[in-house]
DNA sequence: TTGAAAGCGTTACCAT
DNA sequence: ATGGTAACGCTTTCAA
């Protein structure tokens, strides 16, 4: 009620208890060495007025911010959003706040830099194939961890989290293969994104290696938009694909709806169609989405222990953690006589070949 | 490359540009009165050195931190990242940084206020039907301005953002009405969340003036899960409804997939289905779901709008915004004979009542 | 317009 | 274990 009311300090906690300012920051303080009793005096009084330490002063003496940036963008794309959850609720439960960092429209994140710089982030998670390498580099260099989620960069000694990209692009080569297709599209990202180019290096690899035809390809550059005039493009003519492998779930539901309702073509019997990340959407009926799943939890985990770990050993090496996936067989896709097992309810593809 | 380099401070400004670190602070605020040859040097110097002003100390002195917490939660529905995404754009647009809290698992967003209150924040945002109204009223309390985004509460006296409620729920039972249904269903959201009662009783109170019969009702928790549990509930009996309105699209879509794939419905011929929000799924082809809209970037605008307002003059009185939304008329419903207009490619309902 | 100096609310380092 | 005191990096008086 009384407006004007000036926010309770620790000089006033210490008043009150009867203790020094000093005293109070140690009962607050974790590991301090504080007697038994004081602390009891101190948390009383605390409670008694409402006092709770101001992180910002904290920070300033500290110099640890507790703050760890996540730039992110295209969050139409279901697995961001939910990345983003788990993720602010990791780094909650180890201390950290999540400051949410979007570039503006015109893609380049450089101007995140400032605030970057300006709040004193103690880490940096670039969780966006989009996001330029420039700004990972500055930061670098201006010695705030980086982390690379869900992308690499072509400069070495970066951390990053992703999934198993080249893998997951030769095991849908291989489902594909197995299900009799012999046209091959792909529907790629954004051209100089790492995590496109890796999953349609594994599809192409493996094609090539085993003797089919490249696969015709189109860039959907990870919009729904894109990736439906996309899929005009690979389905216009007389020789369209049999089977396309879309570098991420989102643009492969832009071109189901494509190929179903402007081109007639029936799914699987016309057209088979594999996605990437096994997002929530992918498992609705109506997709019934074939897709390579990007565990969300464990590469969130990773990457929140490994940022952590950078903060408090910056001299620690550079890790590269690829976290495991598996393809999961739905009915966008023919399903192949062998090759695959069920679990939970789901048919996981275990391929043709050991390993 | 030095590793050990510590961080420029305004001191090391002041001495290399032979000014008084006053100075270098005047250089940086905007208003503030310095010779155009001071602040030309001291820019040169900061330049060169690199300097960036350190947010967390300005934001202990000035006493604002320019952290604007947004609690969020219920990412899955893809309404919430655009705002997300939109609301961080905008705030930064104005200066202010987007701290995003997300609660625990078990729904109660209290231990969010550690948070809020540690890092001092100078606004807080609720975006999220299920946050719990006593974090709202300690945060009020606290004298920290709190703005509900898409849901109000019982207490008086708390600013919000809401899309019209009500009367999309009205105009959705009037364009059901038109299309000749009879038996209606209702697909609620949590249901202490003011969004999905506004919602409902906009329906409900329409049908009743008009003489039809209450909607049947079941409850969806604004879940995926829980909404397809809803739609079996629904749909099993006999006397199941024509026409199902869902407090959202998110659980609409849901109901869509059982209907079609568990029960083999036909949308609309034997069943249609209206949902809230349009979110992008909505225009899916393969959803193509009539929804009431919640235009994003006009709610986002003046959320973003009112909380500065609500920090630069907190004497101002509260304001609860409701932001003008229109019935998108898609393939999921019967398309009546007239009372829609079409616009930009797009049907939308007129009404059958003037105003 | 400018520089000196007093905070802002903590933590960290001293002695004690 | 405790209290005093010096930072932390900035903004904001206040004199000059």
């Amino acid at each position: 009620m009384s407006e004007g009311r000036r926010p309770v300090t620790a000089t006033d906690v210490a008043k009150r208890a009867g203790v020094s300012q000093s005293a109070v920051s140690r009962a607050f303080t974790p590991g301090a060495s504080i007697a038994e009793e004081t602390r009891r005096k101190v948390e009383e009084a605390a409670r008694a007025l409402g006092y709770r330490p101001n992180a910002i002063a904290r920070s300033l003496t500290t110099r640890r911010s507790r703050i760890i940036g996540v730039a992110a963008a295209y969050l139409q794309n279901q697995f961001y959003p939910e990345v983003l959850e788990a993720m602010s609720r990791g780094l909650r439960a180890r201390g950290y706040q999540l400051l949410l960092l979007m570039p503006e429209h015109g893609r380049h994140a450089d101007p995140l830099l400032e605030e970057v710089m300006a709040w004193q982030v103690d880490g940096l998670i670039l969780a966006s194939t989009t996001l330029s390498s420039a700004l990972a580099e500055q930061c670098r260099s201006a010695g705030i961890p980086v982390l690379l989620f869900n992308r690499t960069t072509r400069a070495p000694h970066v951390s990053s989290v992703t999934g198993q990209n080249f893998r997951g692009g030769q095991r849908i080569a291989e489902l594909l293969a197995a299900g009799g297709h012999r046209r091959f599209g792909f529907v790629a990202g954004i051209e100089n994104s790492s995590t496109s180019r890796d999953r349609e290096r594994g599809f192409t690899t493996w094609l090539a290696r085993h003797g089919f035809a490249p696969p015709r390809r189109a860039t959907g550059h990870y919009s729904f938009q894109a990736a439906a005039a996309a899929a005009r493009d690979l389905l216009r003519d007389g020789d369209r694909p049999d089977a396309i492998f879309c570098a991420n779930d989102h643009m492969a539901i832009a071109v189901a709806e494509v190929a179903r309702h402007e081109f007639g073509l029936r799914i699987p019997e016309d057209l088979s169609l594999v996605g990437f990340d096994d997002t929530a959407p992918a498992s609705w009926r109506s997709y019934a989405l074939t897709s390579f799943s990007q565990p969300l939890q464990p590469m969130v985990d990773a990457a929140v222990a490994l940022v952590c770990e950078m903060i408090e050993n910056p001299a620690a090496p550079t890790r590269q953690a690829v976290i495991p996936g598996e393809l999961v067989i739905r009915a966008s896709t023919r399903l192949p006589a062998s090759g695959w097992v069920e679990r939970d309810g789901q048919r996981i593809w275990r391929g043709t070949e050991s390993g």
